[in-house]
DNA sequence: CGGTCGCGTCAGGGTTCCGTCAAAGTGCGC
DNA sequence: GCGCACTTTGACGGAACCCTGACGCGACCG
């Protein structure tokens, strides 16, 4: 199910937008200030953000750039203002798009759909979701990883880690990088948990766990996932 | 060069988004009407369409659904028509954004600029930033190094360097440059680093460590990274 | 010819980083 | 409110890495 986040300090808009919302089967979170919304962001991972640019704790251009600095996720910006330079400043800083209140919601379901589709991944058949390693073959699509005819079944966290690395497949991911994507833009210096998970990861899935040859380490840079 | 597909059949709006995208230096192809339109988006594979509704010969939302059958290129509509229903149409019909007329050159250049830096990293396949020497490769996204078939493991401090010759490649980076770019700008003067550093990169990755052809030095002044 | 300087090479020691395990903490469903 | 699965912590041994000093060599110069 997609998941929307939505920020707004005015409490009938966050109440007309998430009954439209909940309505059409999204799952809602609400926020109605910046720090609430960076935070709701990290530990719910919205599918898009619909970001009010008007909050009463900070400048909404720094919630976009808050978030910008650790995700891609579509960030739909609602504002009261006209003018094109607030516009374009906000789009420049990572905005997907721009509406002026007041809106219409159909209109506004719309760009959201857009904006969703757009972040979906590209390959449409079945078989690009697909990675086989020969060992075991890992499907996004369906999140569900087999190894040798048997499904293995892996915990939310375990699943986010090594879906964050087959997406990077062969490119190092650095473990600054691989903390923010999985836990959150705050936890970019907890090494330990990356040390923990990736060994639970090998123990599911590599043939001989001390001896990895999917999950590689690259001392004081980061992981690997090689096919 | 970042190619735009400009399709409108009024000659003084597509003049003027011409010139102002090539002023920027996007390179433009303009079609008047639908059939061209499509028949330049197969060819010219541009990065983004502008797209006006308003075409002598077809309904806008047609090519749209032409342009979506085999290609996922950002699609920025414009149109005269302000209403709701239109909108929700052009968007779910594959649109991308839709700007109503009259509408603010800077804003929809800064749309545009959404539009593109999200398709962008699209293709992250294979990486594109790849320097081969013939004896080796560096793959610089995906921080991997490969010599005869086999990847060559480096040390965060041996990559940085790496990096940052190859970042130069020709040119000669000076040693207090290369001192300060990989152990900071206080480490200016310890030359004895970059000796025990390069020493290691070439033994790693020169045919010949002993008579470097690709990591040169040049006495007195620094190194130099020759494809 | 002796001295100096810059560079390449090597190996040891201190430090950081990683894999592993176990236990405590947390949240969810029954 | 209890049990279970998952997550978070902490500690420890071992491996990988970075720094350091010493030495040899060749170039250059007095």
């Amino acid at each position: 199910m997609t998941r929307v986040l939505v920020v707004d300090d005015e409490p009938q808009i966050v109440r007309a937008l998430v009954i439209n919302l909940k309505a059409r089967t999204y799952e809602v979170d609400a926020a109605h200030d910046g720090a609430t919304a960076l935070r709701l962001a990290a530990t719910r991972h919205p599918d898009v953000v619909v970001l009010d640019l008007g909050l009463p704790d900070m400048d909404g251009v720094e919630v976009i750039r808050g978030l910008r600095g650790w995700t891609r996720v579509p960030i739909l910006v609602l504002s009261a203002r006209h003018t094109s330079d607030e516009k374009v400043e906000a789009l420049d800083a990572g905005a997907d798009d721009y509406v002026t209140k007041p809106f219409g919601m159909d209109e506004l379901l719309a760009r959201l759909r857009a904006a969703v589709r757009r972040a979906e991944p590209a390959g449409d058949g079945p078989g690009d979701m697909i990675v086989d390693t020969g060992e075991f073959t890992v499907d996004l699509a369906a999140k569900k990883v087999n190894r040798a005819g048997k499904d293995v079944r892996l915990t939310p966290t375990e699943w986010h880690l090594l879906e964050v690395l087959v997406r990077n497949s062969g490119r190092l991911v650095g473990q600054k990088q691989l903390l923010q994507e999985v836990w959150g833009p705050s936890y970019g210096t907890e090494t330990n948990y990356l040390r923990v998970y990736m060994a639970q990861l090998r123990r599911k899935l590599e043939a001989d766990p001390s001896h990895p040859k999917h999950f590689v380490t690259e001392p004081g840079m980061g992981y690997r996932f090689e096919k």
